[in-house]
DNA sequence: ACCTGAACACCGTTCAAGT
DNA sequence: ACCTGAACACCGTTCAAGT
C-alpha cells in the first residue's frame, strides 16, 4: 500500500461526499486493510487531506505562453480553473476555506496567473496585490459555479463566466 | 430554553471554531443541560446550523436608498457585506459551501444588490444574471479576506477591496 | 410538552503487541 | 518497517422512561 494509493481513493471518497463524507475507517476498508495501518503512510486525516488538495492543484492543466494576446492567454487561464473546480468542487471548496493547508501564492496557477499579468503590463510592488484581487474574485465565481451554486445549465454558467471575465480584463486594462 | 438561546450560544461557539468545533455534546453543556434536550428545539445538528447561518444572514446591517449614486450604494453595501464577513467569517463560509441550505438568491443582501442594480439601470432579464455574476464575483473576495487568506492588515486589504471595487463598478458602467 | 439516561452506531487516534 | 486488535475519548442521534 503506498501513499499514491491512499490518496487516490481518498480524493475519489472527497469527490463523492466531501471532507467529511471521507472518513479514515471507511477509506481502510475500500482498500482492504485495518484502520490503524494507514497511520503509517500519513500522521492524520487532516494531514490527508491536505496531502490529497496539493495533488490536486497541481493537476489543473494550465496554459503555457502561446504568444496570444494576454486577454486570451487571462480567459484560457480562467477557463482551466473553472473546469478543474468543476471536476473538484470539494477539493477546491476544501483549498479556500483552508488558507493554512496550502500557501495560495505558491500554487502553480497562481504562477501561471503571475505570468499573463506581467505580460499584461503589471509591474512590480503592483504584481502582487492585482494578483491577489483577481485570484480572490475569480476564485469566488468558481466556487459558486462548482458547486451548482448558479441557476441554469453549462451553457448559462459558461456564458456568465464570461460576462465576469470580460468585467475584469476591462478593468485590468483599466489599471495600466 | 429557548431556540434563541440555543442558536446565539452556537453562533458563538461557530464564530470561535467553525461548524467542526460546535457540537450538540459541547453546546448541552454550556447551557447547562442534557445534550438530547436540545433535539426538542431542533431537529439535528444541521438543522440548527442552518438556523444560525440564516439569522446572521437576517443581520448584515444594509443601506437603504439615501438618494446617492449607485455606485457609491454597491460600494457601501459591499462594506457593509465584507464587515459583517469579518466578524463572522465561519458561519459566511459555510453559508457559501452549502447552496441548499439558504437560498442565496432571496438573501436579505441580495434584495438590496438588485436594488442598487435597477439603480444602475441594469434591467429585466439581466437582472438576474447581472446579480449572480456580481455577488459571486464580491462574496469570492469577501470570504477570502474574511478568512485572513489576504496579507496585510486591515487597511491594506480595504485598499484592496476598494481595488476590486473600482473594477467591479466600472464593468458594470460599461454593461449598459 | 419538556427533559433525562442508557444505548447504538459511528468517528479519529494511541498504544502495545505482533511479523 | 509495516501491520494489527484492543482501547480511549469523543461524535450525532434514537428510544423508552420519567415529570
Amino acid at each position: 500500500m503506498t501513499v499514491d494509493e491512499i490518496c487516490s481513493n481518498a480524493l475519489r471518497l472527497m469527490d463523492e461526499a466531501g471532507p467529511e463524507g471521507l472518513s479514515m475507517r471507511g477509506l481502510a476498508a475500500e482498500l482492504g486493510v485495518n484502520p490503524m495501518s494507514l497511520y503509517h503512510h500519513v500522521p492524520s486525516k487532516e494531514a490527508l487531506i491536505g496531502l490529497v488538495c496539493s495533488r490536486v492543484a497541481e493537476r489543473v492543466p494550465l496554459p503555457s505562453d502561446d504568444g496570444a494576446p494576454w486577454q486570451d492567454q487571462l480567459a484560457e487561464l480562467a477557463l482551466a480553473y473553472l473546469r478543474h473546480a468543476q471536476a473538484h468542487p470539494a477539493v477546491w471548496a476544501y483549498i479556500h476555506s483552508h488558507p493554512e493547508l496550502i500557501e495560495d501564492r505558491r500554487l502553480p496557477i497562481r504562477n501561471t496567473l503571475d505570468r499573463v499579468l506581467r505580460l499584461a503590463g503589471v509591474t512590480g510592488p503592483e504584481l502582487r496585490r492585482t494578483s491577489d484581487v483577481l485570484y480572490a474574485l475569480v476564485t469566488g465565481f468558481v466556487i459558486t459555479a462548482a458547486q451548482g451554486h448558479l441557476p441554469g445549465g453549462q451553457d448559462e454558467i459558461d456564458r456568465d463566466f464570461g460576462t465576469a471575465l470580460r468585467l475584469i480584463v476591462s478593468g485590468v486594462a483599466g489599471l495600466s
